[in-house]
DNA sequence: CGGGTCGTTGACCGTGATCAAGTAACGTGG
DNA sequence: CCACGTTACTTGATCACGGTCAACGACCCG
C-alpha cells in the first residue's frame, strides 16, 4: 500500500478483490480530501446529500438533537468507515455529522453513484452490503437502547467501538483510545454524563474495564459479551453471493 | 392492477416505471404465496437469510430477544413492505419475523438478487433506496428510545404507525387498525405494557387519540407532530438520481 | 495566573418498573 | 346454555434506576 492510494480502495479491498474497471470507478470518486479540527459539525442535518464522505483518520459521530436540546447520538464513524448512505434518498440529511477529535476525511459526490450501478455490479453489492450492516448495527443499538440496563448498555457500546477496533488492527482491539467524552458517551447510549460516569466506575471497580491516559481496556472480555449476548456484525461477512463482475 | 398481479410490481411501480427488463426480473422471484395464523414465528433468528419477503396482507414485526426472556420490537412490517434486506450480508437472521396477525407473504430468493444488479441498475438503486430508507427509520427509532418520555415514545409509534398508512390509503391515515397488543407496543418502545396503557389512556384523555374497537385515531395530529418533531420519511422519496437503466 | 472543559461525588427526586388484583372479552368443550 | 381457560387491558401500591442539581478537583491552554 502505497501512502497516497485512495482511501476507498484500501478500504474496500478488504472485501472484494477489485477489478481495473471497479478500482478506476472508486478512484473518480475521489479527488478531495480535508481535514477537520475536533468538534466540527461537518454536515448539519437537513444540509445537502450529495456529499458521502469516507473516514480516513480520526472519529466523527452522527448525532439527532431534539426540539428542546437533549441529544442522541446514532452512529460512531471511524477510519475506513463510508459516510452517508442513510440519507441518499432524503433531500435533507437527517443527522449532523461531527468531529470527536481532530479528521481527515475524504468527501466523494453522491451524483456518482449511478455509475457505480450502471458499471460494476459486483462493487455495488459490495456497498450494498456494507449499507445493510450498518442497518443490523443500528438493530442491536435499538435493542441496546430500548431493553438494557445502564450498566449493558455501556458493556454493548465498549463491545462495539473494540470490535470495530479489530477491523483495522487484530491485537490490540481490546485496548483502545477513547476520544468521546463522557457527555458524548450518555448521548450514545441515552444516559447522563453523570451517570456514565459512576457505571464506568462501577464497570470499572469490578475489573471489567481498566482506564489510563484516554484509552480503555476491556479486561474480561467473555464475560462482557455474555452480560449483553454480543454479536461482532464485522466477523463473518458473506460475499459469496455477489456478482461476479 | 389486475387481481393476480405481482405484489412486488405492484408496490415497486410506486416509486419508479419498469422497463420490461426490469418487470421480468421481478417475475421471476416471484413464484410463492405463503400464509400463516397469527403469532407465528415465521423466521427465527439465526436462520437462514436466503429468503426476503414481501407483505402482501396484515402485519408482522421483527424481534430480538435479550438471554434472559426481554424482548425488542425492530421494526413493524406493513403490506407492501420488503423484509429481509438487513440480513443479507449475515450468516443467519439477526431478528425473528413474527405475525402479529393472519398474514399472507410473497417469499423470494436472495440469490437472485444478484441478476438484478447484473441487469437493472435502476432497479438495483430502487432497491437501495428504500433498504437505506429503512435504515433512516432506525435511526428516528434511537432517537425515540434515547431520549424521548413514555408519552413521547407512544406518540412517535403512532405517528410513524400513521404515515406508513398513508403509503397506501391518504384519507384514512389518522384511523388505523391497531393489531398490536399492548405487550408489543411496550417492546416496540421500550415500555411495559403496565406502562403503555397508562400511558395511553393519558393522551386519550388529553384529547390526543380516541380508541375504539380495535382502532386508533389521531386526532390532534399536528399537536402530535410538534411534540415530538415528527419527520414523514414516506414522503418526499428522492428517485432523480438513478440511472436510467 | 485565569478560564475552559471534563470527570467525580453527594443529595434528592421523578419516571417508569414491578408486583398484584381485578375486570372484560373471547373461544372452547361439556 | 354455562363452566372454564386464556389473553388483554386496567388500576393501585410500592420501589428502584437513573435523572437533576450542585459543588469540587484535575487538567489543559492562553
Amino acid at each position: 500500500m502505497t501512502e497516497n492510494q485512495s482511501c476507498l480502495i484500501t478500504r474496500l479491498s478488504h472485501y472484494i478483490e477489485l477489478d481495473d474497471v471497479a478500482e478506476s470507478l472508486i478512484l473518480s470518486l475521489e479527488e478531495e480530501e480535508e481535514e477537520y479540527n475536533k468538534h466540527c459539525d461537518i454536515r448539519p442535518a437537513g444540509s445537502s446529500t450529495k456529499r458521502l464522505f469516507v473516514v480516513k483518520k480520526g472519529w466523527l459521530y452522527s448525532y439527532i438533537d431534539l426540539l428542546d436540546g437533549r441529544r442522541q447520538v446514532v452512529k460512531i464513524h471511524h477510519p475506513g468507515d463510508i459516510i452517508g448512505f442513510p440519507d441518499i434518498a432524503l433531500e435533507g440529511a437527517a443527522t449532523t455529522l461531527r468531529s470527536a477529535e481532530d479528521v481527515c476525511l475524504c468527501p466523494f459526490p453522491q451524483s456518482k453513484l449511478d455509475r457505480i450501478f450502471t458499471q460494476s455490479p459486483r462493487l455495488t453489492a459490495l456497498l450494498f452490503s456494507l449499507a445493510v450492516r450498518d442497518q443490523v448495527m443500528l438493530i442491536d443499538m435499538i435493542k441496546a437502547l430500548g431493553r438494557m440496563s445502564a450498566r449493558e448498555k455501556l458493556a454493548y457500546l465498549l463491545l462495539s467501538l473494540g470490535s470495530s477496533m479489530r477491523v483495522t488492527n487484530k491485537y490490540y482491539s481490546n485496548k483502545f483510545r477513547m476520544p468521546l467524552s463522557q457527555s458524548e458517551i450518555g448521548d450514545a447510549v441515552g444516559l447522563t454524563n453523570v451517570y456514565v460516569s459512576r457505571t464506568l466506575n462501577s464497570l470499572e471497580s469490578d475489573g471489567y474495564i481498566r482506564r489510563e491516559g484516554g484509552f480503555i481496556e476491556l479486561l474480561r472480555f467473555d464475560d462482557l459479551c455474555g452480560i449483553v449476548d454480543f454479536n461482532d456484525r464485522y466477523s463473518r461477512f458473506d460475499t459469496s453471493w455477489f456478482p461476479q463482475h
